[in-house]
DNA sequence: TAGGACATGTAACCTGTTACATGATTTA
DNA sequence: TAAATCATGTAACAGGTTACATGTCCTA
């Protein structure tokens, strides 16, 4: 659902083709929705199909050609319909605490394990969007560079502003679950010393 | 994939049926593992084809009957098997971290609708998990008290505080949304007092 | 001339969502 | 006897994952 606003998202800064949106995808609004090429090509049919992107097919070589996309007026008026739009909301699915919930029921050892495996998996996240977070301050990211060439200088501090702000949410929750993680580490300290009985 | 673990970790307390099950479900790990019912029927069906939970049909009035799930051995070994299996992370897709990195494509009162509307959101979130962590430190809640019933004396404290770990892990991810949302609303105030500029 | 980057997909499958569908039993 | 609750699903579709598949062009 939200895939094709962030490529929307991505468009409305310029055309580019499906494999330039794909390298892109993953360097800047992959960092907040995933997504692997196999997905992006059909989703771009599609949406050209619905008239909200329209390409340009451009020779390349002798034999080759690219489909260059850009956003129609319609699909600018879907992007920013859906940024007018709430939000669903979806409802909570989360292996980590579904598992945390059930931890006496494994050894201590499994119990080790997955909560360091989680503060290690939490802990890589922190990196990647806290290197993204610097590129965004000196303006590094591709996407971001060209995106604030072609906005009013007026209006280029809120554009990182909101980048930083989004950046830093990721960060902030994924402090989060680290500092959980090392909560549940220390409260296994506390029930393993408290009672030998628990080791199976 | 994780549902059939969900259904297990309640069905590994005792027997219940799909209706029970599903009911049970909603107010005990569904808070974890949100799955509607139209998904726990052919689920269950999919485990028993599977010979994890096995069914025994109970004549109910004249002409009904009602199938009463229990645990196999074999479903019982893919439980604890997959309490010692890493967790397989997902990669992140977060529609709320997309929009608020493009909040300056939308109107100033659109941006704080959206983030208004996310703390409310995880309000609701707040409330209905420290609901839930009441119940368990009350032992009410119907699940776990039969859980406790046929846990052993000296396991029964563990059993409690893996469940309140749990559920203080996803009311802290909660708060930390909330406090987002406001951050981000206090970057409105700045962005739009420092320049009038911005309203379309 | 070989390897890496460019370029674009399809197919099968799984998970989850939404809406629909049906009927029996119990209790007020 | 009507309403609530018990009881169990199916069907269609959307979205996402994984694996597979193919070929061109440029550059060292």
């Amino acid at each position: 659902m939200s895939l094709r606003f962030a490529l929307l998202a991505l468009l409305r800064v310029g055309p580019l083709s499906g494999y330039d949106l794909q390298k892109q995808f993953s360097e800047s609004v992959g960092h907040v929705w995933h997504a692997p090429d196999s997905q992006i090509y059909p989703e771009l049919r599609k949406m050209e199909a619905e008239g909200l992107v329209a390409a340009e097919e451009q020779p390349r070589g002798e034999r080759a050609t690219r489909r260059v996309y850009h956003v129609t007026d319609a699909g600018d008026r879907a992007f920013t319909d859906w940024m007018r739009t709430p939000l669903a909301y979806s409802r909570v699915r989360d292996p980590a605490h579904l598992r945390a919930a059930y931890l006496e029921t494994t050894t201590p050892a499994a119990a080790r394990a997955f909560l360091s495996a989680h503060i290690a998996q939490w802990q890589g996240e922190i990196a990647r969007w806290e290197a993204e977070l610097s590129r965004i301050d000196a303006v590094e990211n591709p996407m971001l560079a060209r995106r604030i060439a072609v906005t009013a200088p007026q209006d280029r501090d809120r554009t990182i502003a909101f980048k930083r702000f989004a950046y830093e949410g990721l960060v902030e929750r994924a402090r989060g679950e680290v500092s959980w993680g090392r909560r549940g580490l220390h409260l296994m300290d506390t029930l393993v010393a408290d009672d030998g009985s628990w080791a199976r």
